[in-house]
DNA sequence: GTACGCTGTATTGTTGACAATCCGTGTGTT
DNA sequence: AACACACGGATTGTCAACAATACAGCGTAC
């Protein structure tokens, strides 16, 4: 609840900004109907600005708008959430082997002690959540920039995977799902440092499979009721 | 210039679709610096919609706005567009194969019956352009639909599809090109109607790469300067 | 008893004026 | 002559009031 806040960047961003966070995090449910003013006197901003920020969270697919209506948030189904991933996998496989022909060796060594730093936390059994939460959109963020395509970053990070951290967030992880993880991460970049885009391509292909699969495992036991 | 206008939709949806048909037409120049009221006089609209309009042409990336500096169009590099071209090709693979495991009988015969309508246009020599300008999309259009993956078709859709047509408008037809682009369809529709999603997958992509390949070779020859 | 239509209220869409910020131009200095 | 600084104008960002529309509740007709 910090008043402070930069200045640099204009009210519409901001709102923009806490309203995505708001929506990821969850303190807007999925479904739920809001009005303008109630927002404008919870996050301190005028109409303005604040409809100029729902115009671009509705063109994002984070809300939907009717005329007249009102917005409410978009409720995603168990079904959507599985396309989501398949398209996280071409989408990200692409990113894997662009990156293997482009990253610098500098990013490669930033990527592995990335790695490192996440298996300390894990071996230190503290922050499980906050690797597969936090730990693993780094990862796949640092792929993404990595791969030099602009536009294909830009879809990955300001699309896809704002509304897969959306259900993420209310996602326990499986037991050992993380230390699995991490090794298929550790391999991927081995396949980058050997500029092996074919392969890291593969490699990436079948992570977020294996995510898919996991996923599908929960909503079928009944755990994830979407 | 008709005055007439659907009364159902918002004004500032009015003026996305303006600004968005303008900038993909040409008739905003990529790299072109416009002014928020001259684009009101231009389009009979106030600045709050307009605003609305333009954070979420933003958000979608035909326009980059900087803080007090004022808006301009998007210019889209060679290199950038032919990324465009790598990431279409992994999508409309997926949305290919998953057209092949979803579309009803029915829109597959829907879907030869467009491409019949196509050929007659070739043949006939009239409309070489609309069939690369429009008929290629409508093709695109069908399969994405026919994926039923809801976001994989609004990206492609609603991201895609516009930043490629921007730069098609400006982009003379290869001679035999259409003629060849027809046949590919053709097959990438048999596998589809074969339920052969693999094989659909795969031929869309060749085919997308093809694509790609006709525009790399022209930039080299300096046909096309972006 | 149910379905249809009407009216009131609350919410959204729009407008025009006001305030804050940047860019170009001009002048002064080095 | 070239650079730095400051000032004015223009443009963008923000605000609060006005108009238009949809939803809910009630009444009436069938």
């Amino acid at each position: 609840m910090a008043e402070v806040q930069l200045q640099t960047q204009t009210r519409a961003d901001e709102a923009f900004d806490c309203l995505q966070t708001a929506i990821v995090k969850g303190d807007l449910a999925p479904g739920e109907k809001i009005g303008e003013v109630e927002l404008c006197s919870r996050f301190n901003l005028t109409r303005g600005p604040l409809r100029e920020a729902l115009g671009r969270l509705e063109s994002r697919g984070l809300l939907v708008r009717r005329p007249h209506a009102g917005v409410k948030v978009v409720s995603v189904s168990a079904d959507e959430l599985i396309e989501l991933y398949r398209i996280r996998e071409v989408m990200e496989g692409l990113a894997a082997r662009q990156a293997a022909e482009r990253m610098t060796d500098e990013e490669i060594r930033d990527l592995r002690a990335t790695l490192d730093s996440h298996e300390t936390m894990i071996e230190e059994a503290r922050g499980q959540a906050y690797y597969q939460a936090e730990g693993d959109y780094d990862f796949h963020h640092r792929i993404a920039t990595g791969s030099r395509n602009t536009k294909l970053a830009q879809m990955l990070l300001g699309d896809l995977y704002y509304m897969v951290r959306m259900y993420r967030y209310r996602l326990s992880t499986s037991a050992g799902r993380p230390h699995m993880a991490l090794g298929e991460h550790r391999r991927i970049v081995e396949a980058i440092a050997q500029r092996d885009g074919e392969l890291a391509e593969f490699l990436m292909k079948r992570h977020i499979n294996a995510a898919r699969q996991n996923i599908e495992k929960k909503i079928q036991e009944g755990v994830l009721t979407i």
